[in-house]
DNA sequence: TTCGACATAATTGTTGACAATCCTGGCGTC
DNA sequence: GACGCCAGGATTGTCAACAATTATGTCGAA
């Protein structure tokens, strides 16, 4: 009954799931459902997410190595804060990282290319209109993942996603929220323009200011937390 | 009974074996200890490094997300064969980093790191002279660590050592070729020399110099690789 | 009250056995 | 002889129980 069906919807290649899980977790953490330093216990997820402890812990492993998760022997792992400084670095390199790949993208761009691209916008674009964060976030990944597969390095572009994958756990507070996601749909549309006009200068600008947003609004954030902190050590609460 | 020592010696954090593993494998194969295409089993690796089964998998993902082992899920790793044109890729990406690297290092550079550095380009010289190779990988890889890490964004520093990492599988060809080394610990003597001269024009040129060979000889090898087996499946063998 | 020792609970880490899967080679059939 | 098919062996993947470690809470003494 169905024996094949099941196997691949259900059951998939191991490696499949904890790469399934991981995304999950990936997209909770993004979307602010699991926040900066909150405990991930693994019979906990194992349970929520209907997998054995033992593809949790190895989702987790995989997450500490791209840097969304932090694990200390014996006690567990929490979902990593980071901190200003490595926040501005990590920035820095994603901005040497995407101009390089803007730089490389050859003008006139294949149509072919051109219309996937614009049809990802279009999703991204009506998902921002749902205020459907979850749509919006995917449809983010996949745009950026279009426009810099043009540059055809392969591996700059997988280097281009894991250091936009360690910062994933900054998007929390733009990710949700409509005047970035608006501000980054009109971007699209004008990365998008510019590939159609073959004017490369304005692409590289428009990337390298596609990525202050969320920067500066994280670097905000985090460092009153961190004052918050800070302030806590010295006179704990009432 | 010397509870603490056997405990930080022997045991040590379950994680850190893991490391201890993939290093240990990922020296193997810059070394040409193990070749590309070979087959890396599970069951094997755990008697001969004398740790469990469950160690060597971590390890070998960990090796697999580094992009030095591919895993083909029921059916083990073995370690990669990179085709040239990824090789050229990672090359081209490499040479865009430590370029970036190089050109934010700050001159003159800190007496401090110089000497560092310059110690560190003395023990490959050494381990060069004694023919030492896995003396003078370790060395190298320090060389550079140091170098690059003066550039203060050690996310840009992990993300250099992550794309050296990928292609270690190419090293074997130079590792242990003489001639190479030589060369190599030239470059090394006039960087340090480049950088006591605050001289950065010559600094970025001999990244770029010193990133060449290894490629070169690589991909002149696995051509003839690629050749051959093409020929082996066109004509099996006698 | 505050501090430390101790028991207890929560959680992670380890292990070996078992199940599933894939390659290999022999066998029969066409 | 070529092809498909079915054991057999090698290897990886899964699991649940057990061990080890760390956090938590309680109690008594200063």
């Amino acid at each position: 009954m169905s024996s094949l069906k099941e196997r691949t919807a259900l059951k998939a290649q191991t490696t499949e799931r904890v790469r399934d899980v991981a995304a999950m977790l990936e997209e909770e953490i993004v979307l602010g459902w699991l926040l900066p330093r909150e405990r991930l216990v693994e019979e906990e997820l194992a349970e929520r997410l209907a997998v054995k402890r033992h593809v949790v812990r190895e989702a987790l492993a995989d997450l500490e190595r791209v840097g969304l998760v932090e694990r200390i022997p014996n006690r567990g792992a929490v979902v990593k804060l980071l901190d200003p400084v490595e926040v501005r670095q990590i920035y820095s390199v994603r901005e040497a990282l995407e101009t390089l790949a803007a730089q490389q993208i050859p003008l006139p761009l294949s149509g072919l290319i051109l219309e996937e691209l614009h049809a990802v916008q279009q999703q991204h674009a009506v998902a921002v209109e749902c205020a459907d964060a979850r749509a919006a976030f995917r449809a983010n990944m996949r745009f950026h993942e279009t426009l810099f597969r043009a540059c055809g390095n392969r591996h700059l572009v997988e280097l281009i996603q894991a250091m936009a994958q360690k910062v994933h756990g900054a998007r929390s507070i733009t990710a949700a929220s409509p005047e970035h996601l608006r501000l980054a749909r009109d971007q699209h549309a004008a990365m998008v323009e510019a590939l159609a006009n073959g004017d490369r200068d304005r692409l590289v600008a428009l990337c390298r200011q596609h990525l202050g947003p969320s920067r500066d609004a994280y670097i905000a954030t985090v460092e009153a937390r961190f004052a918050r902190d800070r302030q806590q050590v010295a006179a704990p609460q009432p």
